[in-house]
DNA sequence: GTTAGCACTCGAAGATTGAGAGTGCTAACA
DNA sequence: TGTTAGCACTCTCAATCTTCGAGTGCTAAC
């Protein structure tokens, strides 16, 4: 789109001013407060021709003028600028990626947490799973008579272990030989390919320890299948009612029930690469409920193996820049925290 | 409190309706309605009555009346009828409590999301530590040369495991000694009786694997630790914008803050003993957030050991009976749940 | 003790009005 | 040709007023 830089200012001090004031600006605020010489009456003729050109709207008559959602899309293309942290911003974002514990589910949920505390908008933060895991090793412990506690460990060093009653007596020699076996014989496959066939030629080499051997395969299955769907964190939910634009509760309510749905947030756009951010505004979402909001996520490595999300959803006027930035150092910080330290805590 | 039967059944009929409708009750619904066969102005005559003993309020002199805290106190107290629960309630209640992977954490938060569905109020649960847990058993599993796998389980069946990177090298003996002192020296332990002496002679043990123990050592103190502190898990939060007393955004917005912290929930109060409820009707609560709002809890056994809650939170206004017979099928059904296998699963 | 009748109260909802903000248009100006 | 001042016009918001109806308390009769 081809704008004079004139109209480029004006555009942007809507912009800017609505962001903030969320009321709709009209052309002697602009005439006073974006530092251009220029008239109100001259504003308004450009005004004007930005609303001709869609970036502007009237919401009636005699009110001033509000970004339209394609004139936000232009701004965060091509006016908006890299926005600074403050130093407390960064000490806190850095105090939430360096956790004691360092639990995955932790530090993620965490993040989501500190994130729409400084954006004072909800946040949300997904861990997605990997398309090909396997379980690294089995390890199979007695703790008394009849119970045992399995171990498995997956590629993506994620460890995670069960607590089984057996009603079988097993010997140390025999656990330790179905310790063997399940090494052997189902590391490095994926819940697929542990196929019936595999089972019974397992049974036939377990013995008495059958039981026990189907426990620790169908735990590790779980474990899998598991790793492979995700899990979804959100906070601040109910940050939303404090903007302007949502005190009116039949705008809020749906969208409130339709973010708190199970299922809404893993549902939404990606970027399309790591260590990039997708800004979705108003009409660019595809659910219905989220037509006059925006959503901004940015995604991080998880490891060398899974990916996650962490996002922001407000109003269609959201401070895009700011939002932007702080994701930004977040999703990179995390991308850091998991990279240095391939084997952080699989505890879980 | 000595009552007529007859303002009994008018209080209650005042009651239930607005229960129902939110609406003031005047004395000509009660007399179509309740099936007593008086008129409105005898009606009007025991409401004014009524009124004086503070269990009924006129929100203005030509509006009808609602209950006040009093009156719903008596109701739930008095007046109250067991709720029977619908075929379709008891069998969502069912499948909720019987889900497949019986982790301890899920299982809650699922009870508190079916919970909150069922009633249409937010809906907590709380799982609470209890005070003296050890550990009952260590194990440490090599995956490869610097990295080793801990695993703890404790007094109350939770297993818990970490991967960890060490810098010496270790032999299979070394290991298998290190196994054995530490559930030698360190099971059945408190972390305060994990004294600096206690350790010093542990070092002299270990030798070339004291790194491992450390690290072994302090995250079963973490584990503990964290088994004292307690998990909250919230469901629902917006479906208290559902309600007419929430239509109002400057009275839900506080009330929605202040549940939404994290700390809020388990500073509740809870049932004297377990299997009885805990109803707070309106300035019961302590909190000024919560003086219009009522808590309902449950409490549950998880196991020997630890204690559960499980509640609800809405409006005065809520439908006592309803919420209260769902609370008490759920606490039930989740002790028996966690009693029945004590190894439930403690994965995690 | 119960009931009908009636005057009275008070809030909710609608209608009316005035003020103010902002616009578009026109005509004058550089 | 681009910019600006002036002015009539539009439309919302808030305040004020009015009306309506539900519900009450009181009194007197049954």
């Amino acid at each position: 789109m081809d704008i004079s830089e004139r109209k480029k200012r004006i555009l942007r001090a809507v912009i800017e001013n609505y962001i903030n004031t969320a009321e709709p600006v009209g052309s002697k605020t602009i005439a006073e407060h974006a530092g251009l010489d220029i008239s109100p009456a001259t504003i308004r003729n450009e005004m004007a021709d930005l609303e001709n050109l869609g970036l502007l709207e009237q919401p009636h008559t005699s009110a001033g003028r509000i970004p339209s959602p394609k004139g936000y899309r232009f701004y965060v293309n091509e006016l908006m600028e890299q926005h600074r942290l403050s130093i407390q911003e960064v000490n806190r974002l850095n105090e939430a990626l360096h956790l004691k514990v360092q639990e995955l589910d932790r530090v993620i949920s965490e993040a989501s947490r500190v994130v729409s505390q400084i954006t004072k908008y909800p946040s949300y933060a997904i861990s997605t799973g990997c398309s090909r895991i396997t379980i690294r090793r089995f390890a199979l412990l007695m703790v008394e008579r009849h119970r045992f506690i399995v171990v498995v460990m997956t590629d993506a060093s994620v460890v995670k272990n069960k607590l089984v009653h057996i009603a079988n007596d097993l010997s140390p020699s025999e656990l330790s030989l179905l310790n063997t076996l399940l090494n052997a014989s189902f590391t490095g496959l994926t819940p697929e390919e542990i196929t019936p066939e595999l089972m019974k030629m397992a049974e036939q080499a377990a013995g008495a320890a059958y039981d026990l051997l189907v426990t620790a395969v169908s735990f590790a299955v779980d474990v899998l299948r598991n790793q492979e769907s995700c899990a979804v964190y959100l906070s601040g939910l109910p940050r939303l009612l404090e903007h302007p634009e949502y005190r009116n509760l039949e705008r809020a309510q749906p969208l409130l029930a339709y973010l708190s749905q199970e299922n809404a947030l893993s549902n939404l756009p990606v970027p399309d690469t790591t260590g990039t951010m997708k800004i979705l505004i108003g009409p660019e979402n595809v659910a219905q409920e989220l037509q006059d909001t925006s959503v901004v996520v940015a995604s991080y490595d998880i490891g060398e193996s899974m990916k996650g999300l962490i996002g922001v959803v407000g109003p269609t006027r959201m401070d895009y820049a700011k939002v932007a930035a702080r994701l930004y150092y977040f999703a990179e910080g995390l991308s850091r925290l998991f990279e240095t330290d391939d084997g952080f805590s699989g505890e879980h």
